[in-house]
DNA sequence: TTGAATTTTCAGAAATTATTGAAAATAATA
DNA sequence: TATTATTTTCAATAATTTCTGAAAATTCAA
């Protein structure tokens, strides 16, 4: 393996907690993105230098994130493992699960306190400042909703415009005034 | 405390860790969020039950954040700590935040690669991924950087509208052609 | 200056998280 | 079914991160 693969590798394990997993399931992750042909977890586990047991449990950590499938091999009974689609499918998945991961739990926790109506006791600057926390991940979250069924070619479009679109927007409604 | 404040601080202090820093970090950070008038650090450090030098990394780590500042209080030698704006102005710092830890340093590390003129024993494939992700977290920072130099407002008025901007780019594209 | 109030630092302890590797479970083959 | 190949599990251990609290540094007032 060349030297800049290398270290874009142990990259993507350093980055790996700021991403949501660990050092090994980062390095793993790159890996078998970077590899052309799906590789088997003895073969990823003598690579990364790191036991057959935790390429286990890194195989099911990036499974349930939608980021690798298996893939099987004509003749070989070993699991073999690719990205589960494009870089832009797999940056798009890794959204989709932070969202679920840092913002459900606690847009549910919030809808749940504001709701329940034994407040009376709690303090109006707290509840008013939930409330707002509230509905900026309940805003946030319906935008990703939204912006997540539209076509890859047109959302690219949209990103490469940038604050263009608000441009876009006036001129919608000085035409629609 | 009334206990649905005490179960939400508890709560941001339980996903502290998945927005970036870590569990006290997150407790002071709701804390002083939903506190209507600012805290010093021996306030902070007696409500949630931690240490004083606990507490003073963790002002650090918040203010390297730019999520709180001070505010100097008559009569008071002691640093009271409010949030340093909005929700909407705490939201975006963090993505602001986020995006420097989480995003650039491999975007700097992927140019570098990309850039080298010894690219010739590096194969073809990880290589054209490596330009895949580059692309991405490109397209999708200065996309970003765009958006953020845009007025709140307009920017809300944008979230509201999500995949609705797809109608109106089209409609564009009508326009103009 | 001095000294009291306050904040910061950081070595060591505690808590948490990651990793190993051998045993158990599962799956495929003969 | 028995045998072999493969994967998963999980208790023990290693590594890392977080936290404490006392000492050092800083700040401010007299």
């Amino acid at each position: 393996m060349s030297p800049e693969l290398e270290s874009c590798i142990m990259h993507f394990g350093e980055m790996g907690s700021r991403w949501g997993f660990n050092r090994t399931v980062g390095q793993m992750f790159a890996l078998i993105v970077f590899s052309e042909d799906p590789l088997n977890a003895d073969q990823i586990a003598a690579t990364l230098g790191i036991s057959r047991g935790n390429v286990s449990m890194g195989i099911k950590e990036l499974q349930s994130w939608n980021l690798i499938r298996t893939q099987s091999v004509l003749g070989d009974r070993k699991d073999y493992f690719k990205p589960n689609g494009s870089i832009w499918d797999l940056g798009m998945q890794v959204m989709v699960e932070r969202r679920k991961r840092e913002m459900d739990p606690t847009l549910s926790l919030l809808r749940g306190q504001l709701m329940s109506h034994n407040n009376s006791d709690t303090n109006e600057y707290a509840l008013n400042q939930m409330q707002q926390i509230h509905n900026l991940l309940e805003m946030f979250g319906s935008w990703f909703d939204d912006v997540q069924r539209m076509k890859p070619e047109q959302l690219k479009t949209l990103l490469k415009l940038g604050s263009g679109v608000g441009k876009v927007l006036e001129l919608k409604d000085r035409l629609t005034k």
